[in-house]
DNA sequence: GTGGTCTAGACCACA
DNA sequence: GTGGTCTAGACCACC
């Protein structure tokens, strides 16, 4: 068992426009903010941006133009497909962890249904990290 | 956007002891490894440890017994209860990202039948940080 | 029959807090002395101040600003339960003190009539420890 | 503001024996155990042992016969005198402290007759050092 | 041996 | 400057 393993932070910016993407903060074919202005938006070191940047672009998510800027795809294949790799890897997540908890695949959906029938009651769930 | 939020580490010792509560690994009434040997197992301060199992006694998920050891409840519900709040914790987080990614809550049961149903191909999920 | 069983000092900060907060010393919303400060006015150790302040900070008594302070809370539900909660404390106590010393519930009730209504002239009543 | 202030275990022997005198684990006219029995007992000093009985018997509280040991005073005036102390001490002292809490006189009587009432359902009343 | 508490000193993130 | 966390080492009470 080891902890802390920190999540390394050009991942980090990954999942950040990932979601600024899917949700519409960063619409298809928009020009995104240069590197280093992305840089210091969030007080972080230009090369670590662009290692983000740079398996984005190799998986066509974000279209580089040498000189004119970085922009994103407007394949919309893509971004659902991308979405999609999205959800599922949340989904495989807290799967796992509820399998860990023996629960069976029935009784997950049934206590994620019965979350959401809930819901209106916040009652103050207290993130339990994994 | 702020990175590098860290997990404190005597969080993720509790959160690690849930489940060894949780999954049977350490069964009610059990006796917990001596403080100074979990220490040493997890590499971490005695007193890191010390703190996080100071919490797990105060809510009563460990009864601390002084000179002895700490030992695992036998309180049913109270281990009932644990399980649920972990479980809605999950439930709850991965609610909140799915409902960014603009999905209804409908829309988000339904994609976790769908996983469920074609988990049985693996097809090379990776998970993607939060 | 044990003796000598000291109140953690944390613990005793804690109490010592919750008089000042529930006396008004320091109203809802007010800015408690930096952590540092306190342990100085108190002559502890900053970490004795944390513990209690983590403690307290937990159960909502008080809010903590990261780099600004720690203040009081302003939930005059809160407040008003806290109160209560220490009300409820000293009773409990004394009740089970003089139901050693076989006075029925109305006879305890009296006795602190009594007490009151004679109260005008002090006779010297000395404490004795419990 | 000082923390720590032990009670001196002589002051608590003392206590203790007051409440094994009125609660009739000692009857009146009964022989105390020895002193070196005692001091055994209470895993203590005999001389912290002797300290609480001096004083005991300066009150006449308890009756010291040479060569024979100490005997419960068989003042019945004594005893109830004593027994009137001691719960006048319990209630100054609650009384103080609910005070403190901008607690009227009525709202005191009020509040212990509440906590009386509603005593059935003991809802895991927290001990609040003073 | 066990757990519980306290101190001293360090480092980090936030402002 | 602030609070939050972690480490190292010590001492105590209980068994």
């Amino acid at each position: 068992m080891k902890f802390d393993d920190k999540v390394p932070i050009y991942y980090q910016i990954k999942t950040y426009l990932y979601y600024d993407v899917l949700t519409g903060k960063l619409k298809p074919g928009a020009k995104l903010p240069a590197v280093r202005q992305l840089a210091v938006d969030l007080t972080v070191n230009v090369n670590t941006v662009q290692r983000a940047l740079t398996e984005m672009i190799a998986e066509k998510t974000i279209i580089s133009q040498r000189g004119k800027g970085n922009f994103v795809t407007e394949d919309q294949d893509k971004l659902a497909q991308l979405k999609e790799q999205l959800v599922m890897s949340q989904l495989a997540h807290v799967y796992d962890q509820l399998h860990r908890l023996n629960l069976s695949d029935s009784e997950i959906v049934a206590s994620l249904q019965r979350y959401i029938d809930q819901k209106g009651a916040p009652q103050d769930v207290e993130r339990i990290s994994d």
